[in-house]
DNA sequence: ATCTATTTGTGAAATTTGCCACAATAAAAC
DNA sequence: GTTTTATTGTGGCAAATTTCACAAATAGAT
């Protein structure tokens, strides 16, 4: 169990969302194949990544749905609740406060925060918006675990660095920017900006893609 | 020049990024050193993904800021026009159809499509919005080119069909499911759900984040 | 014009990641 | 109870990716 690559960790997370739909469609078992080709990795792949973790399937028999699903819950960390904050109360951040999945999830939203004055003190979808010097009781009191930085470029490290101070654990990075944090806060990008440009990347150089089926 | 990895284009992205606040701010010359900095990579990283496409700099001085901006933009196709749709016009179609800095990145927002006979012939953000039965005449008469998946996930692959059968190159895929297209359309995935629960692993599992500073 | 200080570009080694074959084992069939 | 069939779990191998060391080359100083 030395080290597990990244990728594993995001194929996991692919797994469990196919489960969940088998599940809700009333499916008690599965196959390392069907996941593999839900999921459009090989067999191979689907096995090894979950024998980094443990052993959750029967020989000749496969997986058991609800079983498999419960186990990767728990690998992944969610089986327990989660609270998140949002940074930035700009037109993305408004978005992301009326997303109406969350508490699904169990990623419950505690707290918006904003530098604006004419934006402090307002409520965002049930949302009280607190300015960013809140922060550090704030994320105390309501014992917040993962902030989304959804402020612009040009202050998104700032805002890291105070998240960090007040004592956040992770962090959901939704500038397009590469920030700076401690070892110990981990740092997700989601730039749909940077995944627009790969895209025309890989327009103009067709042959980039590996060959054959 | 045989095979590019995947991360070396993500990474090009960031670079592309640090040269352009680079030039913003004035700033001539940078170094392999310098980028690797801001984008949180090594030196080397920098000087091999940049070998694969060519020499760019000048050994002993480094490289120009403007001129490596303008080949990292002709790299990765961005010193042409892009025309996008935006399939799927709820919450998330709408926030991105109300994003302002498309065309400063030379991305310009050609139509919006909807299923919802409700949604279908309204006008939002000064774009018509217009039913999937009308893609493939859209598409051809306006030259779109890649198409934002902004649907629930349960239609992610009938309308990720639609696209491919209107002949579209490029999906930026929010849905939170691996949708299927043939070999020569590129998906890249836009999903801040899975990110979100990357996060809530690496907060249980602090170790598996490389020792060391 | 020569020398020195830099910094790039790149082949090779080291590491990481993915792929595959097959042994292990459980369920089903007979 | 034995055989057959199916499918997992895993050790070893191959491929891809990153790291590294250093030669090549340029600018600037003397």
């Amino acid at each position: 169990m030395s080290t597990i690559p990244t990728a594993t960790i995001s194929r996991l997370v692919t797994y469990l969302r196919i489960l969940t739909t088998l599940e809700n469609h009333g499916v008690k078992n599965t196959s390392s194949e069907q996941l593999a080709e839900e999921a459009q990795v090989s067999a191979f792949q689907v096995r090894k990544d979950l024998a980094y973790f443990g052993r959750f399937g029967t020989r000749g028999a496969g997986y058991t749905v609800p079983t498999l699903r419960r186990e990767l819950r728990r690998i992944l960390g969610l089986n327990r609740p989660w609270n998140v904050a949002i940074i930035g109360m700009g037109r993305l951040g408004q978005a992301i406060a009326d997303y109406p999945h969350f508490e699904q999830y169990d990623f419950s939203l505690k707290a918006c925060f904003d530098i604006n004055p004419k934006v402090i003190g307002q409520t965002i979808s049930s949302n009280h918006v607190y300015g960013m010097d809140a922060l550090p009781q704030i994320v105390k009191e309501k014992g917040i675990d993962i902030g989304f930085l959804t402020v612009p470029q040009a202050s998104a490290q700032d805002a890291a660095d105070a998240l960090v101070a007040a004592g956040i654990k992770g962090i959901l990075n939704f500038a397009p920017v590469v920030i700076n944090v401690p070892r110990e806060v981990h740092v997700e990008p989601v730039d749909f900006l940077a995944g627009l440009k790969r895209v025309s990347f890989y327009i103009i150089n067709p042959g980039l893609k590996e060959e054959l089926a």
